[in-house]
DNA sequence: ACCTGAACACCGTTCAAGT
DNA sequence: ACCTGAACACCGTTCAAGT
């Protein structure tokens, strides 16, 4: 029985990402040429420029998924009804689902990210995304009278979303076991920061 | 009257770094030939390849001033007797000397440095200097009584270091404007971490 | 030593030709 | 349409030859 070409479409496309995945954590992508994704994913050139236009069109295709990974579970913090709990997981799902090939791809792609105009452009937008999506979840938080009357949400959201981007830079570096060991110091910080009364002078 | 070797190989060491950047920043790095680096430094492969061993090692070049400057600001802090205002000064300080160019420079050096080991490795240390000159900041901001005494200092420079990581790379996503908008936020967040009070249950 | 520029091995991408 | 693999323009780096 014939496939349609959707699907064929869509799983070409599908083991072109997990070839490229592959060789950009093994080689990085720099040292990664098209032959070798080619090689790994058992095509010609002209097969795999078929179904992605350039190399950078694969990135892209990495990027997507990844965006929509921390898309969903940020998006849960907007509709829940204890904030800091909810914070918590968050962290902890992401520190769960992060893996050391995770973290290489993920430093290798958000390299070529900040280069590649279109992507900081991509980025940028899920990093708003992502902000209103915090930022969504405090005034809920604060009109339930779950965290402090005097947190700001625009910034406490910014705030956030700089520690959350700043735990995952450093996971790069680090390491998965670390990711996960700092989350709860995450987590602990956002409650401080959120809970407390203003001691200002 | 003749210039020592030492002298020009210094000059002409700078020059090629400087040639580097700019091109680095005018196209990105992956887009930057070696040829395009010779032209802007007006000198010749062979020449160029008698100062630098490789692209990596002008990429090597450039992280080392990086890893200076942010040293020298963060090195303060340990020896700072208000260390609140010590890092609201330092956060002020990075946001005053960072150009739109610095910014594009960044993004592309740190691209870069994710994907060369012996450079993450690089980075990896730095962040540890880093981790540490707070550290011994925020210790002798506890004898001295600045700072609440339930703070740890390891976990809280720590959480120091990620708002920082944070902030300077979305910085690099949301230009310089933002990162001196920003800073404020900043000192805000870590005065409201380590002055406060636990409220935990 | 410092410098030149041609040469080498290799890259991302294209395209005529097949099914 | 889907696929092949040779071909094209170009890259980082080297090296014989000059001063």
């Amino acid at each position: 029985m014939r496939k349609r070409d959707d699907e064929l479409n869509h799983e070409r496309r599908k083991a072109i990402l997990d070839a490229a995945a592959t060789c950009f954590v093994r080689e990085g992508f720099h040292a990664t040429s098209m032959k070798d994704v080619c090689t790994q994913a058992g095509m010609s050139p002209g097969t795999l420029y078929h179904y992605f236009g350039s190399k950078a069109e694969i990135v892209a295709g990495i990027m997507e998924a990844e965006a929509r990974f921390l898309r969903a579970i940020l998006d849960q913090l907007a509709n829940a009804d204890d904030f800091l709990a909810a914070f918590a997981d968050a962290v902890a799902t992401i520190a769960a689902n992060t893996t050391e090939r995770d973290l290489a791809l993920y430093a290798e792609i958000s390299a070529e990210a900040l280069r590649q105009p279109a992507f900081r452009e991509k980025a940028a937008e899920a990093d708003r995304a992502g902000v209103a999506a915090i930022e969504a979840g405090l005034k809920r938080a604060r009109s339930l009278g779950r965290i402090g009357g005097h947190v700001e949400p625009r910034q406490a959201a910014e705030t956030l979303a700089i520690l959350i981007d700043g735990w995952l830079w450093q996971g790069t570096l680090k390491g998965p076991d670390w990711l996960k060991a700092r989350g709860g110091g995450l987590a602990h910080a956002a409650k401080t920061l959120l809970q407390t009364q203003e001691t200002a002078p």
